[in-house]
DNA sequence: CCTGTCAACAGTGTCAACAATTTGTTGATT
DNA sequence: AATCAACAAATTGTTGACACTGTTGACAGG
């Protein structure tokens, strides 16, 4: 078991089920999606079927199927006859992508003040102090800021109860926001702020303020977006054009 | 070229670009995503791949990549070493779609109220009147309420400049609402009034207000949901319980 | 008559070889 | 020396075959 499937059932345990009784194309393809996600195949490096088929020890059949399903979630491009590149990251993209948690979240949002069971709430309560708790001791804040953030919101994307809303949102949206995370160490750097504003949310779902939750976790999302495109954009300017050439280089064949 | 195509190509002309580049496995995934969506296939029949394959005249190969891509779009469902299904649709599902669409649309349209260049907002302006022209000579109703609807949407949500919504909305979520669309053949019913709420939201949109274009937005798409719910309850309700055993049965094995 | 076991079948998972297309290179010609 | 065409290498697209798993029906035992 990897370290990032390993981290990932700590969170979410429902990910492993089934253990075995996948198949091999999925695995490789969970294994692809994971090497991508935290960088180990850099974006826009190209991939080769033979290549990857060697280093997992697989056929090209299973492989190209994972292929297609990594496709499908936009995490590599092919080009037919020519090949296949990991996807290229951009600041635009990225920012997209904030827009995009925004809108859905925040439905999430008004709709777990909607239906989320009261207990649930409460373990949300829980998670917050929990986190709080580990902040406060010093040891925990990068815990808090990667894994811990998303924890807390995808409980309450579950909360929703919509399973579309789910399933995009920590099917599909999820990896890209982890790949995210991982490339540019996107932390929000204000987990004060996110601190407040979590606890925030939680007394709107609490007291089933639709309207006060949604606009709440809107205003979150949008907030952190703010914060940063901010720091992405004096760091795209400080970068000297050295330093953008050879972060070109490395896109040309990872694998082997 | 399929009938379905034809007319997809009508509307969206960028969907048949590089016509003949295509492998067989996109070939093939594009048919059988087409016969699913216009419940050729029906839905929870069971698929299997020596069937398709010989149907279809290709290996399983192509096939099994094309299944793949199918899978991750979520329009059929599988099991390992079992088999798999054409994903079955419940009015619940339908519900949620449209809980995602009111929010992604809705910022969709907020954000074209914010970027969309002024000679798109025309032309979305002229569509309107030309549905209105095509309505009043009661000869496009069925027109308007399918792909024309969708086309005004679909352009507004292409307005936003929000790549990642685009992809979402006219990629992915684009299938299931057609599919929806055909099965229940759920229009609107009410076109009048669907009609001045278009141009209300051109307006918004015209004058830049985006708090406002989102807010109708999200307002006409509910309306729509509250609609479809109230007729397909009362369809559901006076379905009898032989003509619902009798829908089950057609769930399998329609291949061969 | 019902239940549990076993065997034949069908369908999926995987692989290795073949065909087709593209890309890079070499050589000849202008 | 530069350009274009034919060739060669590599990679992708496709196919058919084989192994394994899950299902279905029959049959023996309770």
């Amino acid at each position: 078991m990897s370290q990032v499937q390993a981290e990932m059932a700590e969170i979410y345990p429902q990910a492993l089920e089934s253990a075995e009784g996948r198949t091999l194309a999925d695995r490789v393809f969970e294994d692809i999606q994971a090497e991508i996600v935290t960088g180990s195949l850099a974006p826009g490096s190209k991939i080769t079927e033979p290549g990857l088929a060697k280093r997992y020890g697989i056929s090209r059949g299973p492989l190209r199927e994972a292929m297609r399903r990594l496709e499908g979630r936009h995490l590599v491009t092919r080009i037919p006859h020519v090949g296949a590149r990991v996807v290229s990251l951009s600041l635009e993209e990225l920012l997209e992508l904030y827009e995009v948690r925004e809108a859905m979240e925040g439905m999430a949002c008004r709709l777990a003040a909607r239906k989320m069971p009261a207990h649930e709430v409460a373990g949300l309560r829980q998670l917050l102090e929990a986190h709080e708790a580990q902040s406060e001791l010093q040891e925990g804040v990068a815990y808090f800021q990667k894994e811990g953030d998303l924890d807390f919101h995808y409980r309450i994307v579950r909360g929703s109860g919509n399973r579309k809303l789910v399933e995009l949102l920590c099917g599909e949206l999820y990896y890209l926001v982890r790949m995210y995370r991982y490339r540019f160490s996107a932390t929000t750097g204000r987990p004060l702020r996110a601190f407040q504003e979590h606890h925030q949310i939680v007394d709107a779902i609490e007291q089933r303020d639709e309207e006060l939750a949604e606009m709440l976790m809107r205003r979150h999302i949008r907030a952190s977006r703010n914060n940063v495109e901010k720091r992405l954009r004096e760091q795209v300017e400080t970068l000297s054009s050295t330093q953008r050439l050879k972060q070109q280089d490395n896109q040309e064949e990872v694998n082997s």
